[in-house]
DNA sequence: CAAATAAGTCAACATGGCTGACATAAATTC
DNA sequence: GAATTTATGTCAGCCATGTTGACTTATTTG
């Protein structure tokens, strides 16, 4: 098979792959009036306290007014708390409240879940493929922004072919 | 790192990957007035000339009302056109014109273009891996459908860990 | 002929993007 | 200290794309 029909096949996999693995957690989502716009916000405050507005606007790439809905709405109803920085009192630094915690491990899990069993059949190998497959199709001046969001050793970590 | 950590990783890695996945052919569509609704569409059809709006619906997982907004639209434009079926007159078979082949193929290659730099350090095993790891996220009893509308010799090609 | 099926349509609504304009408070700069 | 920049919030309205529910039409099937 040439190159570019298997390519294709792998943005068709991608389509299908993102399709049902959201479907999961919107069905989660909607139980607790919430949609995948609070999900992307409670999870990244959850896995980085202390998250500024600017650096949600920066991973999300939506807009202010977009962010202030959704983020409204999750301050409201007590998922996540906001403090006024102490050293820039500008800044509202985001945390998630104890009930925001139960609720974004629950979804975690799940998605973590569905990773863990797509990555069963590959081993360590497999595993530190994807990882690079998907950090490279990050767009290429986005990576290093991305790169310091994770976990110390990931993304560099690139098997040779 | 412990496999919850490594997993919830892949999650983040797989939310940029299709924030800039998608981000690239949003621009190009917008230049036309079209969407990424109309993409998706468009994208298929081309892929599997003749398919039936019923197709599409099982494809797409949106309702018939979704579909029918933008399907409308691309036929009014002259994206793509619609067939009576011959055997069963009730069906409505799908195909791109030349225009829509001509975006269609667009679209494709910017696509391809970015899974192929994105495969570039895994090699052959690497791709396989990626193959089989987006295989495996999607939906168990949904596979099926999807593995019969790829290449033949595709998603069956497992490698193992 | 009756029932089931494929498709199309109308109306209303929800979610989550967008632009543009403007307000406030705090930090920074001149 | 005044002026400017920055971080955030907010109002108003618009657009794209999803939803439900109800109903029609043409056609095939039992």
């Amino acid at each position: 098979m040439p190159a570019d029909e298997r390519y294709i096949t792998i943005v068709e996999l991608l389509f299908f792959a993102y399709r049902d693995f959201t479907r999961e957690a919107d069905a989660i989502l909607a139980e607790f009036g919430l949609g995948r716009a609070h999900h992307r916000v409670l999870h990244f405050v959850n896995r980085h306290p202390g998250l500024r507005v600017a650096d949600l606007l920066e991973i999300l790439k939506i807009t202010k007014q977009s962010l202030a809905r959704v983020l409204k709405q999750l301050v409201d109803e007590g998922w996540i708390a906001q403090q006024t920085g102490t050293q820039d009192r500008r800044e509202r630094h985001l945390r998630v409240t104890d009930k925001g915690t139960t609720l974004a491990i629950k979804l975690d899990q799940l998605q973590a879940k569905r990773v863990g069993g797509a990555l069963a059949a590959c081993g360590p190998a497999g595993e530190a493929f994807v990882r690079r497959f998907l950090f490279d199709m990050i767009s290429l001046d986005e990576r290093g922004h991305v790169e310091a969001l994770l976990p110390a050793a990931d993304a560099g970590a690139a098997p040779k072919a």
